[in-house]
DNA sequence: CAACTTAATGCAACCGCTTGCATTAACTAT
DNA sequence: ATAGTTAATGCAAGCGGTTGCATTAAGTTG
């Protein structure tokens, strides 16, 4: 059986109590006790148990980590992966652990960190989504559990822990580039306005353009369904316009892959006729032909931030709920001309 | 507080160590009673206490998921998503959690490896790769502790348990796929030998064109680099060639987009010049323009099966070293002409 | 009917750590 | 020297289950 607090106990030649505050780094033990009780605990080889703790404490140092629910074709997104990793390389350096709930209808999941709160496993939840309305934040929210989401919060804003991008300014950092290049006809094309992240980028896109003084065309702008299986109609006639756009900002790599794919088949060249800036610099975008300019979201850092959050927020109950923006770069792969 | 074990006792009037046998549905409990109980546990909405259950009986239902160790690129594969996704809800579902290594180098990984063993909180692991040696799987295996990979094993090979994709089959089913279609003159790109998934499905390709009867060009195998930032010289000589193929089996999508580019830029059109087959059955592959054809290898069963694998061998200590095959189909997106 | 099984349940000691309170020792102040 | 502080440590009762063994009641046998 693995080396106890006892066995540390009495080859320091003092209690159990005090092997646990010197853990704990507790004042009111002595520097003096404290260097004995280290020594023996090195000498042991001393690992305490999580499970005895936590239990004795009653607060489990696990966070889960919650996806949204849904099919396979949402997780091939990397940046999911890479938030985790975020999360959990902070979480393991710091005695936390995390587990993950991935189930495939939102009513799955909500039963799954119900259980996991009833029985003790997890008493905070990270949410690598966020969305209009959501049952899990009910439910988290009227049991008062800790969370915080990646995402802009919708519900409870005010009072909910979230790490996010700033979308709008990364929409007019990215429209800007274009700008800078000499691009004065630019289109946006986003998602439905329910998911807040895609709205926000159009809004900085028309800043940028009230910015430098550029009209905002209303044609200029496509709205595609959340799987774009293909682009609309609408893309078609725009790009077949006299005065088309010569470049475009599209709401993430999975529509420039598209757009970039779209203008292939009708015979125009990225960058040459068409340039092209996307957000989140997956691998979509590097992989792509010509690969495609995007802005980088810095996924492992939001992943790392909400870890911090989360912990600090576990540790120190009475913090209010902090708001934490990641920064954002552009990372240039050429699909952006000079005119 | 929550609601316990005693509370139910008193409830059901009988002792906290009936209410944790019914639980356990031991058999030593008549059925009367246990209805009692379970009664009163319903009433009362009564949930185990994980942690107290498993400081007792000494084993923690958690199960540690090792990702490769590795900076941000290989993670955009999304099967490892896929395949935590697939274990997570196997084991959600039968009250075992799991949790997350993620480290960046393969010694802080098995740091953290062997303190979650030391504390009692993991004691037994999936490993989402495989390599010829690994110091995580060394430590484990000296050990004793349970585990599994989701791959081939290299090491101990006789005595671990292993979920894999029959990537031999897998790589004959590809090559026969093109030559249903009437391909003679058929290539292979693939990755250096030591990646043992690559060369076996090669060795399926062989095996297709002994079947077939048909020769095999050693001129038309190529080799890449890990991280294929571009194609090697061969390919392009290869493709010069008067006498090249007219179809390429490749290890994987990523190698499957990056040919797709390659003959994009040589001016060879895929599939009416060239045919392409690849594997995963990734996003990658259903981006691409064309999309491409591609062996889907399940990634979701391969998690889930692991994760039964282990539940398994956890409750049942005996069982000897399992391998598990799991089915793989080809998915035609197009790449792949008729001739 | 006494002696003996057998089946069903309860007792109580853990599992390893935490923590409020008591205790002890060493000081200060009067 | 006595009472009053203060600092450092120990005691012991949990945290919520588990489980070997004891106990009790019912059933069987000669």
């Amino acid at each position: 059986m693995a080396v106890t607090i006892r066995d540390v106990a009495t080859l320091a030649g003092v209690s159990p109590s005090t092997v646990s505050r010197t853990c704990k780094n507790n004042p009111s033990i002595s520097e003096e006790t404290k260097e004995k009780v280290r020594a023996a605990m090195a000498k042991l080889g001393y690992e305490p148990n999580f499970q005895a703790s936590n239990l004795a404490s009653q607060n489990s140092r696990t966070i889960g980590i919650v996806l949204p629910a849904s099919e396979r074709s949402m997780y091939v997104n990397s940046f999911f992966l890479e938030m985790i990793r975020g999360i959990t390389m902070y979480c393991n350096s710091h005695q936390y652990i995390t587990t993950i709930i991935a189930d495939e209808t939102e009513e799955d999941a909500l039963q799954t960190v119900r259980s996991m709160i009833r029985n003790g496993l997890v008493n905070s939840f990270i949410l690598l989504y966020s969305k209009q309305k959501d049952s899990i934040i009910d439910f988290l929210h009227s049991e008062g559990v800790l969370y915080a989401l990646i995402g802009k919060a919708y519900q409870f804003a005010n009072q909910t822990i979230y790490v996010d991008t700033d979308n709008i300014q990364a929409g007019k950092d990215a429209t800007e580039h274009l700008i800078q290049r000499g691009h004065t006809k630019i289109g946006f094309i986003g998602y439905e306005k329910t998911l807040l992240f895609s709205s926000d980028r159009r809004y900085g896109y028309e800043l940028a353009h009230l910015e430098h003084g550029l009209p905002i065309h209303p044609d200029y702008h496509i709205t595609v369904e959340h799987t774009p299986n293909q682009l609309p109609e609408t893309l078609s006639k725009l790009l077949n316009y006299p005065n088309r756009p010569t470049a475009f900002v599209v709401a993430d790599d999975f529509l420039g892959v598209a757009l970039e794919h779209y203008c292939q088949q009708i015979g125009l060249v990225v960058p040459e006729d068409i340039s092209i800036i996307s957000f989140n610099n997956s691998l979509f975008a590097q992989l792509a032909l010509p690969p495609i300019t995007s802005v980088d979201i810095n996924s492992i850092q939001l992943g790392m931030e909400a870890a911090t959050q989360i912990i600090n927020h576990a540790e120190n109950p009475k913090l209010a709920a902090t708001k934490i923006i990641i920064p954002h770069q552009i990372v240039e792969w050429g699909s952006c001309k000079k005119l």
